[in-house]
DNA sequence: TAGCCACGGATTGGATACAATTTCAACCCT
DNA sequence: AGGGTTGAAATTGTATCCAATCCGTGGCTA
């Protein structure tokens, strides 16, 4: 069952098109109509996947150029990016992308590690035997891949997914901003996973898996629980991913 | 020390000019500059002094004008409130004051339960003995009110107020969030408090206060969890807050 | 040389006018 | 009477202009 746990690697495969996010982020990809939600979205996926890293700053004009629009549609979306937590924004100066401190970090795993068991437990009465599987799949793919960005998303999916079924209509979202929030410092420390942390962590998520087949919604929120613990722990052990000064 | 509760009554001492909030929502109350962090400041307190009931719809043109200003810092301030939870936005439709089912207000006080005794946990440490006395007489001043206005900006400046020390960023943000959501409802429950109910609400302020007093992060916690979970079963036996149908 | 101040370019913030899109409801037609 | 259509009203987006603010540069001063 388990599989030989391969340090990860920072080169992606290639610069395949970016796959944006498999779980949808906020609403879903807005694609048609509204702009202002269209380049919300878009930002965000960028933003997610790298591509501006935290600490930049991001100009109007540029994106209103970049997408082809007028820039009150983007500083509209620079509002909702604000509250996503990605994007800083200070009054008549611009937009940053967020940057979190050790401390700030910390924090959204405090709270993440008490509100996503929660959300686990709204969720699980409602996930199906299909859907179960298709967790266990995704936690023996995390196991098998080595690629950084391939493992982020399986992640993500995992987790998020395993919330999907649940009908909160405030709670999903709180979490999911929470996850915007720490995307950045989770590719960083997947980075320092060393073999046998990495172990703990797959373990975890079959353990995980288990728990829900079993409806121990108990034993699921326990697991979870400590999960984000031990990540929360052990970003703590490395403060260097948050020293990239300016 | 204690004193006879008295049963809440609706009517307002007077229309005294609303005090705004004490325990400023955001930033503060945005006076110069920022058009749409004012916009936005502004209405988030009309909202949330019950001006503006749920469901009710607000107009860009009519705030626009209210407010003396254009309507693109007011579409901003509309997405500001919507972030704040305080506000539904449909796209190419408009903009109507958020309004919570029963389950979904049930969810905001079960995510209030997880996350609320973290933030007293952060801010105990920092409290010192001149805050301890003002949440004292807080609590004290909630007993001998009987307007419910006055005893909503009173419960919120107790609570608020006590997690004011604590030197988070996200934590304070998402909580002052899950106030704002339920705000109203927490207007209507109020009103249908009993005079044992009451009583046990006084009880639980004062015990806090005690173990704030004694540094007891623990006690602290499990009282205001219990604080809150009692809310949540009151209003859940109060279907009828939820019934106004537009 | 170090520190302070003023100036100017760059950027954001806001106003106005107008076009485009969508929604919703009344209305008409079969 | 029911279903489709049209048109008013609202939101959304664009374009343009100007004001307010910020920040770095350069020069002046001690």
């Amino acid at each position: 069952m388990t599989q030989a746990p391969v340090p990860l690697s920072k080169t992606p495969a290639s610069n395949l098109p970016v796959p944006t996010t498999l779980v949808p982020t906020t609403p879903a990809s807005a694609s048609h109509g509204n702009a202002s939600a269209r380049i919300a979205a878009l930002l965000r996926t960028a933003i997610l996947g790298g591509e501006y890293p935290p600490g930049t700053r991001i100009r109007q004009d540029d994106v209103a150029q970049r997408y082809g629009a007028s820039r009150v549609p983007v500083r509209e979306a620079f509002r909702t990016l604000e509250a996503d937590g990605l994007v800083t924004l200070i009054a008549n100066t611009g937009a940053w992308v967020s940057r979190l401190s050790l401390a700030e970090c910390d924090e959204v795993y405090q709270t993440r590690d008490r509100v996503e068991p929660l959300l686990l437990r709204y969720a699980l009465p409602s996930i199906d035997e299909a859907h179960m599987d298709h967790l266990d799949e995704l936690a023996t793919r995390m196991e098998r891949t080595d690629q950084v960005e391939e493992f982020l998303r399986l992640d993500r999916e995992f987790h998020l997914g395993s919330y999907e079924s649940a009908q909160t209509t405030v709670l999903g979202d709180l979490v999911r901003r929470l996850w915007n929030t720490t995307q950045h410092y989770r590719r960083a420390f997947t980075l320092l996973l060393d073999e046998p942390a990495a172990r703990m962590v797959h373990d975890e998520h079959h353990m995980l898996v288990a728990a829900i087949r079993e409806h121990d919604s108990d034993g699921a929120e326990h697991i979870l629980a400590g999960h984000i613990r031990r990540t929360r722990l052990g970003l703590a052990r490395h403060p260097e991913v948050f020293d990239t000064q300016p």
